[in-house]
DNA sequence: AAAATTACGTCAATGATGTTGACATATTTC
DNA sequence: GAAATATGTCAACATCATTGACGTAATTTT
């Protein structure tokens, strides 16, 4: 007897919003729901490959965005990922340890540490992107790649707002 | 000086799939990261009202199932969650001694133990609901309900295909 | 040039959530 | 009566997060 989860939320029929309603309309829990269960096997993939080196999702969102912004700051690593400077340092020290990640002082400032991942940081990085890719693709193509930039438009609005509408400049991929 | 992530998601354009391309196609970092950014704000807003609670998300979990299916026993929750019988006891406890769970012999069955929202319980988990609601139906409304159900489909489709196809009556919403 | 600020590293302590494995109890089933 | 099932509980541990404090080097301000 596995898991009834897909069921469960599949079961559940979407709320018909009736606009004329006075009552709360019913929260919609097929979207809720679904949404708790993609994010957790999109990222329990992943997990299992972190795992044979004996790292876990920190060190994945870290790689992640080392990959995409090379030689980003200590800082604003912090920024994206929104922890704190101890939650940072133990998988940072890790994956530089493990010769995953390097730094360099900056030229500008010789105050920051640029991070870059080394040609093995890149082939994990690489492996679980495209473990997380491939599954996205295949979601894409069961809807229609026509529909794609609707899915982004959707979790975009998901976003809080207040945040990062800041120097869209700072981080472009060179 | 804030999260650039927004941008950063946002400014990186949809790699053109290339259908004759030989060189395996970048990855969708845009979608990746949209799915982590809307994730981490759809569960932190929750978060922070559980917080006054002295509960976590794990709690949310709990008495979010228990919500949608009364009388879930907890072999049960456990296949839903996928988590160990030690981290459901330790948050089933809290829930209990808080008042916000009960639990009931079952009629049939004298050794299973069917739980039950209580109405504090309920008012906490209707509460929960309705901040997501909220935010998926903001969502929803952006890009036109006519594509709710691509969104559906779209993330029906990340979920792991071996699982739960199993007793879809089971858990049936009463 | 001295003072203040910034970027980063690190230490200690703590909490929430997850794990494994073993064992006890009540109940149902064979 | 024996075996299987549903649940509870104990001990020990791992990961990822937190706060607060302090130190050092480099840059900026005054």
């Amino acid at each position: 007897m596995k898991s009834t989860l897909l069921s469960a939320a599949a079961v559940a029929p979407a709320p018909p919003a009736d606009p004329r309603a006075p009552t709360p309309a019913l929260p919609d829990f097929e979207l809720i729901e679904l949404l708790f269960f993609a994010y957790r096997d999109f990222v329990g993939e992943p997990d299992r490959l972190l795992e044979r080196h004996g790292f876990g999702r920190a060190h994945h969102r870290v790689i992640h965005f080392i990959n995409r912004h090379p030689g980003l700051t200590v800082a604003e690593l912090l920024d994206i990922l929104e922890i704190t400077k101890q939650s940072l340092a133990r998988v940072l020290k890790d994956l530089i340890h493990g010769d995953f990640v390097e730094q360099k002082a900056g030229a500008e400032d010789r105050r920051q540490r640029l991070l870059f991942l080394t040609d093995k940081g890149r082939a994990l990085a690489d492996g679980l992107a495209a473990m997380q890719h491939q599954r996205i693709t295949r979601a894409v193509a069961a809807i229609g790649p026509e529909h794609r930039p609707m899915i982004a438009r959707f979790l975009a609005e998901l976003i809080d707002k207040e945040r990062g509408a800041a120097p869209a400049t700072a981080l472009s991929t060179p």
